[in-house]
DNA sequence: TTGTATGCGTTATCAA
DNA sequence: TTGATAACGCATACAA
């Protein structure tokens, strides 16, 4: 950093620092002469003011939080980069943290972004199941805040969420359509709502088209690549599923695994199709059966609601919900036998 | 954020605001017991010091900015995976910035970071071929900066780089050991110095095995998928390659596709082999070689330069290089016929 | 249109 | 060990 600050250019240009401030800024009475001699004199000086003295000054900093469970994920990296453009638009910085879906994490980031830190935070809950009061505790003086994707359905605040249950709905009626009587539901923590939003389109869908359910196969898997080979492969040799959807990207490709290794066949033996934002997955072997999340939308919208939420505090109602569809597209690994 | 400041605090503890500062920092004396007072009453108060008075008065911020070319890809949401895991643990900050490959972003992201906003920078440069002398420029007031992957050659400075030169020697001779005699290197930015020695191992292993070198097998491509996707099928029906080697992932995707619409099978009429960190290549289809490089620990050294240049400036030689392995993994994109 | 003076919330220096 | 005070760099209310 530079120690070149605005009273060496204000002294260097024979001005005032007010004067030299109102340069920088929009309103303030200043004219078009000596705005133009100071940023040019400014340039040549390679001096900005510094961010940390107008931010204490004007009590915010142009800077929003950004929570996710974990970065390397198609889907963060995607609605982070949504959530990238959109901020950059309006000048605004962005900070990642990231929680591994460790709750104590989440809540350590949460209680220190009210230091000033931040104007607004857009988070993805973790996935444990804990008490997340802690984001009422602070309520009166809680930061604006937009939950996106994983949300915790007792805070109240904005949210941009996907269809789930309907799309959960059409991949299972997919799998029962293309043949399947025994499809196993994985997921990775059954609490979360966005588990049990999954799992009731299942539920239901099996429901309508008459597929007795069978309560071992909603599975319960881990965060661990290698406990999931083991769940999975379990469950498998016990319960011979003809066919799998999975709630989350991760537990797709597990399953590829587990089936490469068992030597089952998919489509033919056990046909998969689960939620994923994967770009590639019509080069998977073979190509796989997706829920596609509008990934980047959804960046782009939590972003632009927790903009309004900035501007305009009371215009946005709290419990303001932006649903978005997600589509599934049916590659070979649903396919007919 | 609140306005409940260090003030109010003292005012509540019948204290000064300068013993309850003390109580926030390791040094300066203070009894133990009103230090665990003056905490307990922050903590039920909810109170923070404020970040923004506290780097003004400190002049660092405790956080870093992370510049990347792009957002949505495995190799950079893996490195920033690691860089985030080594400042966490220091107690630091992370923005992150996307310049989509636009020289002009990376430019005003720089100059705007000399503000004060940060401490230092990582970057993974751009890949437009343009001036950047505008970082020598900051020479004197520069902020710590440490390039990974992606460098300027010319910039002197820390940076974490892999072997890409034997490397690509070494999935070019693959390549040939199976076989191949036309192998077509996909480059994006032939200019970039990244492109540049990676295909110079390409070339060099050409040579070592008396393979002749045409000069049309060197294909330059863009970021735009749909470009991309002609100039492949036109290179392959002009050009007949009997292998393609990738320097970056999504060129490998490419391929693939293009591969998928002239029906030509992988690996029996075209070898592949790309630089790609994609966890889920063995489920492609087939099964992709690749380089894959140590993506994460790349960000995990890169932050840790980064912190050894914070703390001890002079102890970090400006042209200290860190080089760290990538490694060839044959899969069956390179099976023999 | 420009300048003067004050305060944003914190920490460091110095004195008590 | 604790308290008073100045300073970090800037932006605004007010005066000129």
């Amino acid at each position: 950093m530079s120690n070149f600050n605005i009273k060496e250019l204000a002294r260097v240009l024979n001005l005032s620092t007010s004067t030299v401030s109102r340069a920088f800024r929009d309103n303030g009475d200043i004219s078009k002469e000596t705005r133009d001699k100071i940023l040019a004199a400014a340039k040549e000086h390679n001096y900005q003011p510094n961010h940390y003295a107008s931010n204490l000054r004007e009590q915010r900093s142009k800077t929003i939080a950004v929570i996710v469970p974990e970065l390397g994920n198609n889907f963060f990296s995607q609605a982070i980069h949504g959530i990238e453009r959109v901020a950059r638009e309006k000048g605004y910085h962005i900070l990642i943290y990231a929680t591994d879906d460790d709750y104590e994490k989440e809540v350590a980031f949460i209680r220190h972004l009210h230091n000033g830190r931040a104007d607004g935070i857009i988070m993805s809950v973790s996935g444990e199941e804990n008490d997340h009061n802690y984001l009422n505790e602070l309520n009166q003086q809680r930061l604006p805040l937009v939950f996106f994707d994983r949300v915790y359905e007792d805070i109240i605040t904005p949210r941009v969420i996907t269809n789930d249950y309907n799309s959960s709905f059409s991949a299972t009626k997919h799998l029962i359509k293309q043949g399947c009587k025994r499809i196993a539901y994985l997921v990775i923590n059954k609490n979360l709502s966005i588990g049990k939003t999954r799992m009731q389109g299942y539920l239901d869908a099996l429901e309508k088209y008459d597929i007795p359910f069978d309560d071992d196969l909603i599975v319960d898997c881990t965060n661990s690549y290698k406990r999931n080979d083991v769940i999975l492969k379990d469950m498998f040799k016990k319960l011979k599923p003809d066919g799998v959807f999975t709630s989350v990207e991760r537990l797709a490709f597990a399953t590829y695994y587990a089936c490469y290794d068992l030597n089952l066949s998919i489509p033919q033996q056990v046909k998969v199709v689960g939620f994923s934002s994967l770009q590639i997955a019509p080069l998977l072997n073979p190509s796989l059966t997706t829920v596609t999340q509008p990934s980047t939308q959804i960046g782009v919208e939590a972003a632009s609601l927790l903009f309004k939420m900035l501007a305009a505090p009371e215009q946005v109602n709290n419990s303001e919900t932006v649903v978005l569809d997600s589509k599934l597209i049916k590659r070979n690994s649903t396919a007919k036998s």
